[in-house]
Formats: structure tokens, C-alpha cells, sequence
DNA sequence: GCGACAG
DNA sequence: ATCTTGTCGC
């Protein structure tokens, strides 16, 4: 399927993203978002598998509506700006499993806001056909000050003279992330659809969820006997 | 050559 | 990011 013809190269991934690049296209939404959804994946160094988990959200009412998750081989190596190559193919493969599908997807890692402007999300967004926004936990490129320290306070990610995407502070006090779209979408929707989907923690509800996910498939892979573990001593309890 | 470097 | 145990705080 995917990974017949997928990248095993170091240039031949960069080839892939320079021919990919034109066509990002970063257009409004065609309809007001119904279901959001959060794409994370998670890798277990030892064996090298790889586990990906998409939550669909309803949205604005953010309640769950669906998971999905996906284990398989990591089919590349990380490398600095190559994310995509690694994580693509176990997400696209948990997002067929979903039977609502999404609206848009916040994905973990970056949008355009990448040297060949095809980040993760981008990359994603792309072989799905679905709009697509980049929410980092760190920078990949680009600079900005400090929001302020309000949550919803954002200032422009700038690199090469460009605004590729904002350094939002999503709750008070709280480290920034790194938010630029990813296909699909604009910025500003982008903004809007993040800051509606952030409650009570750092990150968007959708994007927590899917890391809780993923965290959990990797756990229950590498531990077969810990699902069924011996009961804690009675002097515990 | 030096520093930076998503997950 | 991964590898790891306990531990401090709401």
C-alpha cells in the first residue's frame, strides 16, 4: 500500500518533499468544523514499532465520539525535518480505521513551519485529503518573542521574512506551542480551532487523548504479562 | 567552521 | 523522542 514506495533514503525523502510542496494548499475550510480530531504517534526504541492513535472529537462540544489506533515497524529513522517518513504511514493507517471521519486534524509536530515547508502535519494532511493543523510542543524553525503570558496570547512564527505559523500560549502561565497549519486550513482557523479545543490541560483535548492512546497500545505490546500482573501485596492496600 | 535541530 | 523510580503537589 503506502510504504511499498515509500522513501528509504535520506534524498529521496528530501525529493519526495520538494515535489510535494506544491501542492499545499492553504484555502478556508469549506464548512464550519463538526469533528475535530488529534493524531499522535509513539515508538518503542527496542523493537522498533511504532504505535498511531487519532481521537475524533465532536466540536465545539468536545466530547469523544471515536478512537482509532494502529501498531506497526518504524519504516525510517528520525531525522531533523524528516518526522513525516516516519510517522505517516502508522497514522494514515489508524485514520481508515475510523468510521467518522474528521473535519480537521491537529497533529503533533509541525505544519508548514518546516525548511521545505512539508512538516508533519503537512505531509499528513496531504496524503489524507484532509485539512490538516501542526501543533508543536517545540520549535523546528523560525523566530518570535514570547507571547504574553495569557492564555490565547500568540505571536507570529517569522522565518525567511515569512509568517509560517504563531507561538501560542494555550493556557496562562503554561509553555507555548509551536502552532502552524498543515494543509487545507488557514492560519487563523488554525488559532481558532486549537484555542477551542484547549479545557483544563496544556494541550488540545484531541491531541491528549491520541497520546494517551498511543501510550497505552505501546504498553499493552511490550508487556504481555503485564495486563494480567500479579495483585498488589496485601500490606499495600 | 559553528550552532540548531518537530518526534 | 526513549530509558527509568520515586516523589512532590493539587
Amino acid at each position: 500500500m503506502l510504504s511499498q514506495d515509500w522513501p528509504q533514503t535520506y534524498q529521496e525523502a528530501v525529493a519526495l518533499q520538494e515535489s510535494l510542496r506544491g501542492q499545499v494548499r492553504l484555502i478556508p475550510l469549506s464548512r464550519p468544523p463538526r469533528f475535530v480530531a488529534g493524531a499522535d504517534a509513539i515508538a518503542a526504541r527496542a523493537d522498533r514499532r511504532i504505535f498511531g492513535a487519532i481521537a475524533v472529537y465532536s466540536y465545539p462540544e468536545l466530547e469523544l465520539v471515536e478512537e482509532a489506533g494502529a501498531a506497526g515497524v518504524c519504516p525510517f529513522p528520525y531525522r531533523t525535518g524528516l518526522l513525516s517518513f516516519r510517522e505517516v504511514p502508522i497514522l494514515a493507517a489508524a485514520f481508515e480505521k475510523l468510521k467518522q471521519r474528521p473535519d480537521v486534524l491537529l497533529v503533533d509536530g509541525q505544519g508548514i513551519a518546516h525548511p521545505r515547508g512539508l512538516g508533519l502535519a503537512t505531509h499528513l494532511g496531504l496524503v489524507l485529503e484532509v485539512p490538516t493543523i501542526g501543533v508543536a510542543k517545540s520549535r523546528l524553525l523560525g523566530n518570535g518573542e514570547e507571547p504574553g503570558r495569557d492564555a490565547g496570547a500568540a505571536i507570529p512564527l517569522i522565518w525567511q521574512g515569512k509568517v509560517v505559523g504563531l507561538i501560542l500560549r494555550t493556557q496562562t502561565g503554561k509553555k507555548p506551542f509551536y502552532l502552524s497549519p498543515g494543509h487545507l486550513i488557514t492560519l487563523a482557523e488554525s488559532r481558532e480551532i486549537v484555542m477551542g479545543c484547549v479545557r483544563r490541560y496544556r494541550s488540545p483535548i484531541p491531541l491528549r487523548q491520541a497520546d494517551g492512546l498511543s501510550r497505552r497500545l505501546r504498553s499493552a505490546a511490550s508487556d504481555p504479562e503485564e495486563t494480567r500482573r500479579a495483585p498488589a501485596p496485601d500490606k499495600w492496600r
